[in-house]
DNA sequence: CAGCATTGTTGTCGATGCCTACATTGGGGT
DNA sequence: ACCCCAATGTAGGCATCGACAACAATGCTG
């Protein structure tokens, strides 16, 4: 069957990169609408494709979710490594500029961010959305290791520390991802928010 | 008409507390097998009613989920207060005994406290859980509060330093509750975390 | 160029959330 | 004491969804 019938933009039967496709559309309308709007059967039918094609892709409507998370981490890593572009910088700025990085992504990624998140995972997906995980923590642990060596750390287990630092921004970041806290003021307070991280909330 | 008719335990027809049974019940399975797992059907045939009964008590399943996510805040908050009932121990001991409770509810209901950071609730409800939510930052507010005006604690916007204690110990929760952060150790080394919470990550 | 794995389609099934109409109950007003 | 009504539970139905199976079109590979 040659292509074309005349009337109805008559897709070439194999779309072409209907996978890719289908994540586009499912990332808009998780930022959109929320995961909880997603259907694979809405999500063919705004791809034009049948009801049952998105099958041939993701084995399960959680196979979809796991690949938008996965994708999700790999912007995020992208971010903070972008945002960690000075390790010459005084610690308190690559801090702030890291935390910035992930709140801004959080700002603008909240029901991404809840689906990165979640507790679900297909068990074959699981490794590989632990190590996408440890990947966005490392910007963090290379922050901590260079800092300990310059003595502008305390000293300690360098992996207690980053934890410290990344739950109180993750923190922040779930804060505002369930509209707990206001994006605006949190972003307007983070460099305040670093400091006291670094120093302490007790008096010196 | 009276009661018992002989064999299969009929119910007197009106349950006399569906409300509170549903809720149960409905608490039971989020625990036991996560939230996507919830069905209003499954929970009507759990209680021995009808798949519409559940209606009757809760206009919408997002009804129920809020009503579970307020009576969530409920028992935290009393875990909260509970911890905190020796306002005369040194700052470091009371905002550890925080969130060793805050913590402890986190890791035995990682669904619940999920539901109760979810940021999808019916509009009316918004309030009555946003000032739960207020009730929960009280205890550290207090907490702040009394160690300012002891000089425990360094000077400075109150809601602040508030927001970086709660943010810190609600991103461990939000790791513990996502799987991300194994529970005994974070509870392990939860003193330490306080500490470099306190003190800061800077060498003094 | 022929066969086969890939990818998309149609049809179906069971389950779910929600709605409407109906049944039962018990309490409040007279 | 009684009757009516609001509250509560039931039965049925509808649209949608996720998953599966059988079939069709396509294009790569030998």
């Amino acid at each position: 069957m040659m292509r074309m019938s005349p009337s109805p933009a008559s897709r070439p039967y194999h779309h072409g990169d209907l996978r890719a496709a289908l994540l586009r559309s499912a990332e808009r309308t998780l930022r959109e609408k929320g995961v909880g709007a997603l259907s694979l059967r809405e999500l063919a039918r705004d791809t034009g494709v049948s009801h049952a094609a998105p099958g041939r892709h993701f084995k399960d409507k959680q196979a979809l979710l796991d690949a938008l998370a996965l994708d999700g981490y790999e912007r995020l890593n992208q971010a903070l490594a972008t945002a960690d572009a000075h390790p010459d910088r005084p610690l308190e700025q690559r801090m702030a500029a890291l935390a910035r990085a992930y709140l801004g992504f959080a700002v603008e990624n909240p029901a991404l961010l809840e689906l990165m998140f979640a507790r679900k995972h297909e068990p074959d997906r699981t490794d590989q959305l632990a190590t996408a995980v440890d990947r966005s923590l490392g910007s963090f642990t290379q922050l901590v290791a260079d800092a300990q060596e310059r003595g502008e750390i305390v000293p300690g287990d360098p992996e207690r520390i980053t934890l410290v630092a990344a739950a109180s921004l993750h923190g922040l970041a779930a804060l505002i991802a369930g509209c707990a806290l206001d994006a605006e003021e949190a972003l307007a307070g983070l460099d305040e928010h670093v400091h006291l991280l670094l120093h302490g909330l007790r008096p010196r």
